[in-house]
RNA sequence: GCGAACUUGGCGGAAUGGUAGACGCACGAGACUUAAAAUCUCGAGUCCGUAAGGGCGUAUGGGUUCGAGUCCCAUAGUUCGCACCA
């Protein structure tokens, strides 16, 4: 071992030591009831699924959040920093499926195996809050929150049509469904009539929707995704009554009801059309095979984006007919259409082609009436005629009755105010959220606490005995639902009546689990699902962080969920998340040759390229990709820890990018990183062995003390506004400004090189905490830790500059500068600006019209001539 | 189709409307070394010029302003989200 080595920083040695002194210290333990005399501070990051290996993804997610909660800690607040597992899924069932693991056992070993990699990255968090939600102590209150929510009518059990996977062989939310396919799967949804539990989400759909206004330190795109999703849209429902059915039908509904936005160009209907799932034509494809074989072929063409973009207008003239309220002479006829969703409104719309681009396409297609009824501006009514274009802008209502000379907004105003006048129809608010279907088909979830009898129907298991377990010993051995093949589990006898009874054998949607862990955090000891007193003190989060992938779901869900639970009264707030920061990913090279993709690790640089390690083959060089498995470009956390220590990773996933944006990992950045740390420790060391302890300021050293105060401002501001990456590139600033140092001897510097160390020590704490550790115990060897420091204060005669280079421009290019004390006056620096040489020379035969000086900002003289 | 975001050196990026390119990576030169690694120092947007200095530069074209990477309008490209929503 050389020299260098031993003067080195082992970090093998010092980042064990300094977490067990941390533990030694129960330096992150938070209490359930937070200091009244501090103010208190949640961050939290999504928690993670417990597949087994943390990615890299993973530790700039907990990097990021470690980072807010080590300053914020160090700036007096109370801090609470919570981890936990979301363990429930089918990855678990998966695994005992094709490997025999039994999934609780498969999920404990994975938690256990990426506790211990999150331990070693030396992560603020507060370990006695841990919570795996497969655990009963979890899973049974939610199961109490599920029956309390039953309690308060927020809980419906309802046949409906629900998305069906047939890979999963579970049903899926409709938020789960991506393009047609289901959002783990990838397999083509169908579409299945079963008897589902609901949890009725619509209920607070405008609360969900009016709450995103307040949201003010979320992303903006979050808060747009969530609002379309919601999908307020005001109008009407109008009811058509059906004319006499031609024989052979067996219709007995008399009318259908359409929703519209724009009861304004009812005057222009000239077709109903309805979906191919709409109760009225299965009645008409009851006694018309026409109409059963097109509603079939509408069901095979499926809702994927690729078969929307394709599939061309289609429909099918039922022969009914309905007439139109304010037209009553008027009949027209009802289609089954491909396009009308069942899913939104009433399943049916009204056409009216002059109004609408798709009714106009279609009423082309199948040579229906157009009838002009909105004129626009600039257009005489004489002249103007519907072509290949619909009339969706503003407009002057016409051909309209009573509505006629109405523009858009007066006119849907005062059709709704008909129809309701008249009783065939009434303004609505129809929303595109649907209710929220929990149910699934599969073992490794929270049992649905419910028992079906025949006589009670379905029963809510007593209070008294939950938390109602999942069995042990179940079996994969075939497809479907473990727990309904269970021997025994399913039969009960009924809590109400004590008949024999069938227990509910679906568990909940995964999701569920993940509404409320950030609750649970507060109090995880709780005997009930919250302590109220210690969820409302600690809510909301103050800062979340995650990826955006859950912009839509995870975050619509527990927003709901917190609402639902003020309801039931386990807490008093409205939103769980006052802060929202949604990170990039993690890229990297991608590498393959004929055989498929590499991995980083079988692949050297040589030259210009890439070749393969074991055999020099060249390799083609992919595209920047997400680290992914089966690009084979990930790169595992625990090896870079091994290689370089837990600061050098949390520090490279910090450097560089802004979080918000995709990072690229790279070789060279893990390396650099590696290097600054091994440069800040010797620094410190030389400072520590030369520089007495109780060494004395003097003027010498003012401007290294400058450049250090100037540090604790730009770092703070940079930790304040969540970039981290500014904050580094201060810290090497300032790490340079004490390396420039040892080279001069000027009277005090060594007191300030004692400063400019320990402060140095201090700002990097956040991201290097260990490092930090050890800088600071060289400096200081008996004093406290950085955790149980303060934040250092920025002196401002230390910030205030001696003097200022003001940038001289004329005609707003720079052509000099000049040397000026701080906020010295215009008649001071104009006629300097005016001598600086440059300047002067390029003024030469000119004639300056205008003097502009900004104080300590900049001159410009505007010249003519 | 609708909506949003983004576009700055070879690369990642920095910049309250006021000296564009901080900081880092990669690169080049030098020091130390028998040598290499490590470390340290210096250099660098681009074109012209020995230099001083100047021209041009933040996707493109316009505009506002004494002054625009930053504000406004249009265009292009990239990315993301939603998508037959009545």
């Amino acid at each position: 071992m050389t020299e260098q080595e031993t003067l080195g920083y082992d970090f093998d040695e010092a980042e064990p030591k300094w977490q067990a002194k941390w533990d030694g210290a129960r330096a992150f333990a938070a209490d359930d009831h937070p200091a009244a005399d501090k103010p208190k501070y949640y961050v939290l990051e999504m928690f993670p699924y417990p597949s087994g290996q943390l990615h890299m993804g993973h530790v700039r997610n907990y990097a990021l959040g470690d980072v807010v909660a080590r300053y914020k800690r160090a700036r007096g607040f109370s801090v609470l920093h919570p981890m936990g597992w979301d363990a429930f899924g089918l990855p678990a069932e998966n695994a005992a499926r094709e490997r025999g693991v039994h999934p609780g056992q498969w999920t404990l070993d994975n938690i256990a195996a990426m506790r211990g990699t999150l331990q070693r990255l030396g992560f603020s968090l507060d370990w006695e809050r841990e919570i795996a939600t497969c655990l009963p102590e979890y899973y049974g209150h939610q199961q109490k929150l599920f029956l309390d929510m039953w309690r308060k009518g927020l809980v419906e059990r309802r046949e409906s049509a629900v998305n069906w996977d047939p890979v999963d062989n579970t049903v899926l939310a409709n938020e789960q469904v991506v393009d047609g396919r289901g959002w783990r799967s990838g397999a083509l949804i169908e579409k299945k009539r079963l008897s589902q539990w609901f949890l009725k989400i619509t209920d607070f759909a405008a609360p969900l929707l009016e709450g995103l206004d307040k949201l003010d330190r979320w992303p903006a795109r979050v808060r747009v995704m969530q609002e379309r999703w919601i999908g307020r849209s005001e109008g009407a429902r109008v009811r058509f009554a059906l004319h006499a059915p031609p024989s052979g039908y067996d219709v007995d509904l008399d009318a259908v009801e359409v929703f519209t936005t724009r009861p304004d160009t009812l005057f222009g209907m000239s077709f109903v059309a309805i979906a191919a799932d709409h109760p009225l034509a299965a009645k008409v494809a009851a006694g018309n095979d026409a109409a059963r074989g097109f509603i079939e072929e509408c069901q095979r063409l499926g809702t994927s984006e690729e078969a929307i973009e394709a599939a061309e207008k289609r429909g099918f003239d039922t022969g009914l007919r309905v007439s139109n309220p304010f037209a009553p002479d008027e009949t027209v006829p009802v289609w089954i259409a491909n396009f009308v969703l069942m899913d939104y409104g009433t399943g049916a719309v009204f056409g009216c082609p002059c109004g609408d681009q798709r009714d106009l396409d279609f009423a082309r297609k199948y040579d229906l009436p157009v009838r002009p009824v909105i004129l626009p501006p600039g257009e005489e009514p004489s002249t103007f005629t519907v072509g290949k274009t619909a009339v969706t802008g503003d407009g002057t209502l016409y051909n309209s009755g009573f509505l006629d000379g109405l523009g858009t907004v007066e006119g849907k105003r005062k059709a709704i105010k008909r129809v309701e006048a008249m009783g065939v129809g009434r303004g609505v608010v129809n929303w595109r959220l649907r209710d929220w279907g929990i149910s699934r088909q599969r073992y490794w979830g929270c049992p649905i606490p419910v028992v079906h009898c025949e006589s009670c129907g379905a029963v809510p298991v007593p209070d008294d005995q939950l938390p109602l377990k999942l069995p042990e010993d179940v079996t994969f051995d075939r497809p479907g639902n473990p727990l309904d093949h269970h021997p025994s589990w399913k039969h009960v006898s009924c809590p109400q009546c004590g008949a024999d009874a069938r227990r509910e054998t679906d568990t909940f949607d995964t999701f569920v689990d993940s509404s409320w862990y950030f609750a649970r955090f507060t109090a995880p000891q709780a005997g009930t699902p919250t302590d109220p007193i210690a969820a409302n003190s600690w809510l909301p989060v103050d800062q979340y962080i995650g990826g955006i992938e859950h912009a839509i779901l995870h975050l619509l869900y527990a927003r709901f969920f917190t609402r639902a639970m003020k309801e039931t009264g386990h807490l008093d707030i409205d939103e769980p998340f006052g802060g929202l920061f949604t990170q990039g990913m993690i890229t990297h090279e991608s590498y393959r040759d004929e055989n498929g993709w590499l991995s980083p690790e079988d692949v050297v640089r040589s030259g210009e390229g890439y070749v393969r390690r074991d055999n020099g083959q060249p390799v083609q060089l992919g595209r920047l990709e997400k680290m992914s498995k089966s690009k084979r470009n990930t790169v595992s956390p625990t090896a870079i820890i091994e290689r370089f220590g837990a600061d050098t990773a949390r520090w490279f996933v910090l450097s560089d990018s802004p979080p918000e944006r995709d990072m690229e990992w790279t070789e060279s950045g893990v390396a650099a990183s590696a290097r600054f740390g091994q440069r800040l420790y010797r620094l410190v060391q030389a400072v520590a062995t030369q520089v007495p302890q109780n060494a004395a300021f003097a003027e010498g050293g003012r401007s290294l003390r400058q450049a250090t105060h100037r540090s604790i401002k730009a770092v703070t501001e940079a930790l304040e506004n969540f970039t981290p990456n500014v904050a580094v590139a201060r810290l090497h600033e300032l790490s340079a400004a004490l390396a420039e140092a040892e080279k001069t001897t000027e009277d005090g510097i060594g007191a300030a090189r004692r400063e400019a160390a320990l402060t140095l020590a201090l700002l990097v704490a956040p991201m290097m905490p260990h490092l930090a550790e050890e800088m600071v115990a060289l400096l200081e060897p008996e004093s406290a830790m950085v955790v149980e420091r303060s934040w250092p204060v920025a002196l401002e005669e230390f910030i205030a500059l001696d003097s200022i280079t003001l940038g001289i421009q004329i005609m707003g290019k720079l052509r000099g500068t000049i040397e000026v004390p701080p906020d010295a006056p215009s008649d001071m620096v104009l006629p300097l600006a005016e001598a600086e040489p440059n300047v002067a020379r390029m003024l030469e035969g000119k004639r300056i019209v205008k003097r502009i000086h900004v104080p300590n900002r900049i001159v410009n003289f505007v010249v003519a001539g």
